[in-house]
This record gives structure tokens, C-alpha cells and sequence, in this order.
DNA sequence: TTATAAATGTTATATTATTACATACTGTTA
DNA sequence: TAACAGTATGTAATAATATAACATTTATAA
């Protein structure tokens, strides 16, 4: 339940649910959860879950349509992500490898390109599911 | 546009729009381009697009629900996919870089893990959005 | 030719996300 | 402290994206 600085009432409440999540959440199942709390509306959900990416607290797994916590301290603001995701199980991880990152951050395409963000999702079967 | 073997009647409509645009399409909106051709439900055009991803033909852009046609023509399955967005015009392109492909598909994890297939959006302006 | 898989058609509905507008809170700075 | 700006909240309505369920047809191949 670590107490985050600065987060208003609605963006700490949803944090801690996905922060306190073994899995992605998504918008409407976060919606689901806290409706004891006062938050009725999806617009209410959506705000807080903007404004935490914006702040690098969670990431959005775009195949999902879904939110996790940020695993990766140094992570502040979400411009370089990379994640490996369960094909079975549905697990995500986020991943952070500082030669994946430099590499990708470094990448530049044929036309000379450099881009300033990137998210990467991988996807396959995680040790548990594998050994099924 | 070019008549593609083995595709049915539907798939073969809507590969058609995309592969022709300039730009990524959206589900409704290709649905709305083929209301003339007599497709008239979602998900006749839902199905037609699983297909066609699921053959290669196309790919889906997750951070845009969004599709446009392979623009590699080595890429039968899609299973390694990278694409560059500029973030001010939304035009897309799909990078065909072997060093990276390569890096990707070897990449192993922390944990020695392997993935058999990843997706990478790279984020940025494009050469002309950059010069304004 | 018959049986099996793939594709289609149709209606309804589920899920994900935003617009628009009114109000309240928080932190500055005059 | 008052006035302001910026951020956050509340609420209702609706837009946009995607799937379930079921009936039927077409293509393929044994």
C-alpha cells in the first residue's frame, strides 16, 4: 500500500489496486473495484489511468487493454517499455534489460530516424505454462 | 490491386482497401468503405481481418486499433512485427530491419526465456512533421 | 457424394473509451 | 487573504471497438 507523493484521491486509490495486482487490470474490472470507494464513472477511471502513465507510475499493455504497475524503479517517465506476456496464462512481466534498452533507444531505421519512445511486447509461454 | 491467391470473398475485399491506403485503417471505417460491396455487419469485417493477421497479410497497430497491409514481403506469419508511428501525423510504416529482427528474435530474458514472437512500435516525428 | 472445415449472414450485446459541461480543490502570487 | 491558474472531480450521455450466439452456405477433399 506504499503511500505515493503527490497523487491525487482517485489516481492513489487506482494505483494501489493495480500497484496490489498479480495481473494487468483492466479499465472496467478497476471500475468494478472501486465503486465502494465513491468512484462511479468510467471517465473517473480512465482520468486516474491517463494521468499515471503520463507519470510513469503503470503502463498500458496496448494487446491487452490493460494496466500494470511500473516494475521498474528507474522508470519515470514510460518512454521505453518492453514486456513479455503468457500466451496461456495471460502473466506479464515487465522487462528490464539495460542492453535491450540501449539498443532500442539507440535504433535507427534506414531513412536515419531516431525515435524518442518505444514499446515492445513479447509474446510466448512462461516457465509455468511451458513445462505444462 | 493485385488479386491475392486463396483468399475468400470478404478477405479479399478488405485486404483490398487496405493495402491501398495511405494510411492505417480502422475497423468501422473499412466497414463503412465496404457497406456498398454488401458487407454490412462488424463482424463480417472482424472476421475477414482475424484472417488476414492471422495469414500475414496484414497487421494490427495496438496502440491505434489500427491496420495496414505487410509491406514485407518476407513476412508470411506475422510473429515479428516493427513499425515507426510520428505521433503528429499518425502515419505508420513497418520497419524490415534484419539486425533488428535478428536481435528480437534472440533476445533471451533474465530468466533464459525465449519468445516466438514479439510486436515493437517505435514512437516519434516523422522527417516531414519534424521539419515544421 | 458426402462429410468436414471454412466462410458468410444476421441480430444482439459486451467492452473499451471519449465528449461535454458543471463544480471543487490546490497552490501560487499580488 | 483574494484572486487566479492549473489540476482534479462528478455526472450523464454517447461514441468507438469488439464479440457471442446461432443459422446457413460454400469450398475442399476423402
Amino acid at each position: 500500500m506504499q503511500k505515493q507523493q503527490n497523487l491525487s484521491k482517485n489516481q492513489q486509490i487506482i494505483f494501489d489496486i493495480i500497484h496490489n495486482s498479480s495481473e494487468p487490470l483492466k479499465a472496467y474490472s478497476i471500475l468494478f473495484n472501486v465503486q465502494k470507494k465513491g468512484i462511479k464513472a468510467p471517465l473517473q477511471v480512465y482520468r486516474a489511468l491517463d494521468k499515471l502513465v503520463e507519470l510513469g507510475k503503470i503502463h498500458k499493455i496496448e494487446s491487452r487493454n490493460a494496466f500494470i504497475a511500473c516494475q521498474n524503479s528507474s522508470c519515470q517517465i514510460s518512454k521505453a517499455t518492453a514486456f513479455s506476456i503468457c500466451e496461456s496464462c495471460e502473466q506479464v512481466s515487465e522487462i528490464s534489460n539495460t542492453k535491450l534498452s540501449k539498443y532500442l533507444s539507440n535504433f535507427t531505421d534506414e531513412a536515419g530516424m531516431k525515435y524518442n519512445k518505444y514499446n515492445l511486447e513479447f509474446f510466448g509461454l512462461c516457465k509455468k505454462c511451458k513445462s505444462k
